[in-house]
RNA sequence: GGAGGGGUGGCCGAGCGGUUAAAGGCAUCAGACUGUAAAUCUGACCUCUAUGAGUACGAAGGUUCGAAUCCUUCCCCCUCCA
């Protein structure tokens, strides 16, 4: 492969890569490159938005470098400056290592073992003195420090920055010195942290490692970035269904963009799918066939299989899912009102919202479309309800 | 320590004594359509033993026939000055 072409597998989807020239001549030296990446020593949840920057990392292994996967237990006790008033709870280092574990089930899903060393910060960090430390911090300034964008927004306006959070960035940066990284990968947010590590590295004799930074991903609903909180999230824990409806459910133009930063496809036939949709073909095809190849690597091909067929069956042709769970609701006195039934079978939150659901056309009955609001069900029916086109259950009336 | 501004439904944000269960936007949900859980359109969007009733505008009191709107106290957030 010449060095373009590895400059540009390199460059997929990346927001900036500094420097460019540096990194040719580290390619150009033929050995494995140390690839360094850090992350929270808390119990990882992964989404697909983590994994843009896993799948930067098993591009670069792919090309036969060594991934360093860096869990900054260390750091972790320090807290990121990004939380204003999380003091974090120290973990013990039996939580840590169990998050460890943690990580590495949910993460060599994307990673390849083989060329991923685990390391954890710690391990350098715990010998460093108060002398140590202090001479760190002599390395920069307040100034430099403030250039820090989260940093220097939180200055001027008056908000409190603990002297602690300028240790962070920091001791970030050592970790490169101490695992003598090539590459370090973080997100559009770590840049300053990034560098501090080019900075470090050049103070204590070392060639400056080359700074990668990946987008951060939009969710589902393709405006804020990917995140639990939000929920607007894939996680690649999810059961293949949702995982698989989920991808289905994003924008014909959010599907290029996932395409870019999740997909193992080559750029060339990407853009050959969206000349083809530009033609007339129905983007409805490249959402299966992202759905599938991230669904097939997070579980598994025939996972993907099933999920499309039921997809298929359940959106285009209306047949019911096959396990549907099993829900019994008690009846007072022999009977139960409709809305009541839906509320304790857990298939709306309200009596209210299933009277709307019911006024809207939303609610079945054995595939019967219920339009009387004071339905009565009798002690021992069984029926299939079912609200919108996504709710289901056998219900049982006792 | 001093001066001022603000807390409204999942979020943003109007209203500042009475047709106000509270405009508008976003999100969400349902229906239609389709190419799909895309896009678009229509509608819904506090709760309940439901053509009625009960709660609700930071908390607790008070004024009033009537308060999210006025008064008192308390809690919390923000801005400026020192």
């Amino acid at each position: 492969m010449t060095q373009q072409a590895t400059l540009e597998i390199i460059k997929r989807g990346a927001e900036e890569l500094l420097l460019e020239y540096e990194l040719k001549q580290k390619l150009a030296q033929n050995r494995p490159l140390r690839i360094k990446a850090g992350f929270d020593p808390t119990a990882p949840d992964l989404h697909l938005g983590h994994t843009v920057l896993l799948n930067k990392m098993r591009q670069l292994q792919d090309l036969g470098h060594h991934a360093l996967f860096l869990i900054g237990d260390f750091t972790g006790m320090i807290g990121d400056p990004t939380g204003k008033n999380a003091t974090r709870p120290p973990l013990t280092r039996e939580q840590v290592l169990a998050n460890a574990q943690s990580y590495r089930d949910q993460v060599f899903k994307v990673l390849d073992p083989e060329k991923t060393e685990v390391v954890f910060n710690s391990t350098w960090m715990d010998k460093f003195s108060a002398v140590d430390l202090i001479r760190l911090a002599a390395t920069h300034t307040v100034a430099q420090m403030l250039e820090r964008d989260d940093f220097s927004k939180r200055y001027k306006s008056n908000q409190p920055i603990a002297i602690h959070e300028f240790i962070y960035p920091l001791v970030q940066g050592y970790d490169s010195v101490a695992l003598k990284a090539d590459i370090e990968l973080g997100g559009t947010d770590q840049k300053f942290n990034l560098l501090m590590g080019r900075e470090l590295q050049k103070h204590f004799g070392q060639p400056a490692q080359c700074v990668l930074t990946m987008p951060l991903l939009e969710g589902l609903d393709g405006v804020n970035k990917m995140s639990k909180s939000l929920g607007n999230y894939i996680g690649i824990t999810d059961v293949p269904q949702d995982m698989f409806g989920k991808l289905m459910s994003i924008s014909d133009t959010l599907m290029w963009r996932y395409l870019e930063l999740l997909s193992f496809e080559s750029l060339n036939t990407i853009a050959q799918w969206h000349e083809e949709v530009t033609q007339g073909r129905n983007p409805r095809d490249i959402k299966v066939l992202l759905a599938q190849e991230i669904v097939t690597r997070f579980h598994s091909k025939q996972a993907a299989v099933d999920a499309l067929a039921e997809f298929e069956a359940r959106f285009q042709k209306g047949v019911l899912p096959d396990d549907m769970p099993e829900i019994a609701v008690a009846s007072t006195g022999g009977i139960i009102g409709i809305a009541q039934m839906l509320k304790q079978a857990n298939l709306v939150s309200s009596t209210s919202e299933a009277m709307r659901m019911i006024e809207q056309g939303g609610v079945k009955l054995d595939g019967e479309k219920v339009s009387d609001k004071a339905l009565q069900l009798k002690t021992g029916a069984v029926v299939v309800a079912q609200v919108g086109k996504r709710k289901f259950g056998r219900v049982t009336i006792s």
